[in-house]
DNA sequence: ATATATTTTTAGATTAGTCTAAAATTTATT
DNA sequence: AATAAATTTTAGACTAATCTAAAAATATAT
């Protein structure tokens, strides 16, 4: 079994090995665990132990494939909840992130799997975030950064890759919600910040930051 | 804050205060956490010391208004996700408490009145338990135990006072089902065990310790 | 390539919740 | 009322997860 604080730290390894080619550093994973890197040190060891990761110290961490599977596990529950608490409990997207880092815990296989199919097995989170299934395989999205798009080009808002509650709050006040068409205006050659416009209508200036978040489909 | 394992203390407490008048003793709460007289001391010194119960040494324990409220609320959200677990994810009702008591610690009431809502404020659990409401009253049922019936009257299964899994099966294989109709043909005078009709057909012999966990609404 | 800075690990403590075994208290029995 | 039985508490120890401070290893910079 893996406990509570466990599922935690694979999740997080997950999340840095998506965002780095190779070994997660100590201090990586202290940083997104709210802990010091003496304690992940010694959770290293215990997960390593139990064959969760591949640690040899001062070598970073990976995951084992077990270790993966239950790092995807924990994610399908969390984007699960995640759509359930949007979807049928009515919560906005920004208020879900916190109370489903908590449900993502919960441990029954039925549950889950009655949970799939009662919200009719969604492929993606409120976020636009693939949910994986249950053998752990992520349904591909297509989705590109809205960064990379070129100027002139019309794309659709499908996501983000940032689900901080500030950042989505940002992004409602300024009117960048799911499903909303943007189009590429200008690209600032300096800063690469973006003149983008959306639905159609409103001029909008964004960031590279902000648009570095932002899932988009191509048109 | 009241830990997950502080929450069952408060929550075994108050089932026992809800069986017995005076003092709960020490080892009572040892055999329903599931933990030894000694450990049972630890805790009790500590929720008295958070305010939640009245404790003494050798006295027995007592739970606070505070430690009530603490505990009708992990109670009420017990119930809550198991009318979820029945009514929207289609489990049986011998299937869901393992999966609810997990579930009752969720911190977060705004999900509480979210899913209160979803499930259209329901009173009462799939057991025919009673959902004390946020401020922590319990709606009046009126039931009885089936045990406390006369002779020649006719009732309806309104819930069950016992949870485990075998007593619930046990009653799914007799027929024994909420909102089946009950008449008492006889009552043996020597141990109280019945004879019923139940849905005006069959004939059924049952004990008084199964009758006791009946709950029933007269006719 | 050596010194410095940074990162990581070790060593030793701490807290929550648990345990066993022994001591203290209460309850029951004669 | 005295003794035996049962219950409850204390004392001391264990595990999981964390911490601080010091030591060790690795990476960076001159």
């Amino acid at each position: 079994m893996t406990s509570f604080t466990e599922e935690n730290y694979l999740k997080i390894i997950y999340k840095l090995s998506t965002e780095t080619e190779s070994e997660i550093s100590t201090n990586a994973v202290a940083e997104l665990t709210q802990t010091k890197a003496a304690s992940v040190t010694d959770m290293l060891r215990k997960l390593s132990e139990k064959q969760l990761v591949n640690y040899q110290k001062y070598q970073g961490v990976r995951l084992t494939e077990l270790g993966e599977k239950v790092a995807l596990n924990v994610i399908r529950k969390h984007r699960l909840w995640e759509v359930f608490l949007v979807e049928k409990l009515k919560f906005n997207w920004d208020e879900v992130h916190e109370i489903a880092e908590q449900l993502e815990h919960i441990d029954s296989e039925q549950l889950v799997h009655k949970l799939d199919d009662f919200l009719g097995c969604p492929k993606f989170d409120p976020h636009g975030d693939p949910i994986p299934d249950a053998q752990g395989k992520m349904p591909e999205s297509g989705y590109k950064n809205l960064s990379e798009i070129a100027i002139n080009q019309s794309v659709i808002m499908m996501g983000v890759s940032q689900h901080s509650a500030t950042f989505l709050q940002y992004l409602a006040k300024i009117g960048l919600q799911l499903g909303v068409g943007i189009y590429v205006c200008e690209i600032n050659d300096f800063d690469k910040s973006l003149t983008i416009k959306i639905g159609g209508i409103r001029d909008l200036f964004i960031s590279t930051e902000v648009a570095k978040n932002i899932l988009v489909k191509v048109f």
